[in-house]
DNA sequence: AATGAATGAGCCTTCATTCAT
DNA sequence: GATGAATGAAGGCTCATTCAT
């Protein structure tokens, strides 16, 4: 037999790219077996179906995705929350721009246009990452975990360090997101959200619901 | 049908819904016709071909966009920057919210899988968005326009609004975000970036970038 | 609009000649398509699927196996029971050698190697059939329609009748069943079961069951 | 496998269930490979390819079958004609329902859909059946062996015979073959067939062909 | 002007077979 | 000798598009 596993490793490479580059419908079985250098039917041989080489592939991005967070839970491991926040954007942003952007751009898709595979992603992927920044969230503004302003929260931090993730119309806008530039990206953020978060500590002695501020 | 406005009208709302929701490669000609209540080659016919209707259709999100921001400009004119930017967050996230996510699916789409069209979505519904963002955050940091971290602000600002709209994650992790919770939203999004951007103001009188801050 | 009938019609007689000579499974789309002089996705617009052209086939072949039923009857209205068997198994013989046998390779099919369409071949054909049959075996040994002799001996002359279809055996084994003989070959089945019958009549009278007689 | 001998018979076992049940098209390499625990490879390993497995299959069949008409003729040596028909159906209809109808479904589907293996089936299966069973009706209606109404009535008989093996058909419409009826339908064959042949013989003394007879 | 029918390229998948170990 | 991997030719079906009315 020739080697089974190199082959299954080609197609998985060559399925990651092009399902994150242009999706699941978009790109064909000859595509990627193209890519991969294999025949047609190797697809089918081992992987069953094209969705089945596809939640393979998530696969992987979901478990990428739950190792950074589980990297970043090490590296911040007995700092104060702000400076674990820093090291997670660092990390995040860092490997974003470094590993390309093939593992998010998997992800986006997932969650934009669902497939069967969206429970594991939410349960393997996201949760624990929103897990996570809850709970610093929680400890730098000093609300309760389940308060609804920090899921707000979270979520406002998630979406600054997702929207670095390069595409064409950030290009002509002007917006450089390499790998050079992504500790100064990560500060960039973790500055603008740990400001926020600080805002947030103050107003929210006051009142209960944020939304209620002086307007 | 008896009149041909009225079918291309009926065309254009069919395939605004799919397209937003499917994409223009899941949707299928058939799809829009029978949603339409129009025979199958009425595309082809009032459009030219399928790549025709879908760019008009995406010009009409494009042009909702535009007028979402001049109606911002309007409706923000001889107020202070930072109020005018809490009016605009309060527009877009309710327009967002009870207008149907439509609009926002067509652009999130077209810049995650540009078409051609890409070009007309810059230069006519981002460009000037980003523009007047820009040109508000300069005002409420004191940076000079066009420094990095004017930009760099406007997208974690623009990432934040459009992070509100409903997604399958999202709603399976407990983030609400229906016409009722927009104001609260909105006043969310506006606190945590006006002491974001205040934060900016403090340390960017130190230095030029702010990847160089203390850390 | 180019004659959607006709098209119709080619494909149906097409399918029902080759559907007949080889089953669902070894005809292709394709053949079909070729013999119909018709486009590769005219089976799926006009058929739905292959299935359903094959369906429609079947059906044909039902309804011409119930009118031939229904034309036995007609035909033998008024007459004795024996002679009704007789006429009926000219037509059925006669229809058979003469209008070509792919109603009867098709429901032969199909009893051996069911579908889903199985169910309305025995409610629409079949049972018509033997229960027309059971009238007259019934009456002519004056068993009661229900007793067991009465649907062995049915099946008795049914078996013989289908057995005059020509197949490469028989042809090898030079037993001819062709259009001029059919009339022949009618009467000698009409005579070989008729005696039979006749013999059940006798012995009938003495037992329940015909396998206790004499051995 | 330790035994490639074991290995070819698990094939032919499984080959021999497959193809009586599905036929040649229907059922795949794979499935007979996975129903007797084998390598995809095995069958051409072992027979060179499909057609070769179908073949030694079907030969298989054919030897059952001659061996079946050796049997009747070893069991009916000495008896008078009436009574070796007698046996001979005994022991056809008791092996058909008891060995299981594999082997005539294997041959109903060569006769049905001849493969180039038909000569062989004629030649060594069928023709000795026909002949021996020609003998037996020439005999018992005193016609000469050649005449057209001796093959004809053989040709009645084994309709008759084949006709008991279970079908869905049947099943529906109340028609039971079981083990336990065979001998019972095997004396309705007979009774109703030598009461068909006896009719032969008397009003074959008058005319050279059966067909016409009185009507 | 507008329609239903027809088209052929291309999709994913399955298949019997052959290859390289 | 026997295996799992690999092959490429169909298979049925879907698609955007064009045709003829």
């Amino acid at each position: 037999m020739r080697d089974a596993a190199a082959s299954r490793e080609r197609i998985l490479a060559a399925a990651a790219r092009l399902f994150s580059e242009q999706g699941l419908k978009r790109v064909t079985v000859r595509d990627i077996c193209r890519a991969a250098k294999v025949n047609v039917a190797a697809i089918n041989y081992h992987f069953g179906d094209k969705l089945g080489l596809y939640q393979e592939v998530l696969q992987g991005a979901i478990d990428a995705m739950r190792e950074t967070t589980e990297a970043a839970r090490r590296a911040g491991a007995g700092l104060p929350a702000e400076e674990q926040l820093r090291r997670y954007l660092t990390l995040f942003v860092g490997r974003l721009l470094a590993g390309g952007p093939q593992i998010h751009k998997l992800i986006h898709r997932e969650v934009h246009d669902p497939t069967p595979a969206l429970d594991r992603l939410v349960d393997e992927g996201v949760r624990p990452r929103i897990d996570y920044l809850s709970g610093l969230v929680a400890e730098i503004t000093g609300l309760p975990r389940r308060d609804e302003r920090v899921l707000r929260s979270v979520f406002s931090i998630q979406a600054q360090s997702v929207s670095v993730f390069p595409n064409p119309v950030a290009a002509r806008l002007g917006f450089v997101a390499t790998p050079a530039s992504a500790e100064s990206l990560a500060a960039h953020i973790a500055d603008f959200s740990l400001a926020g978060l600080r805002g947030l500590k103050r107003s929210g002695a006051r009142k209960g619901r944020p939304g209620a501020v002086s307007r």
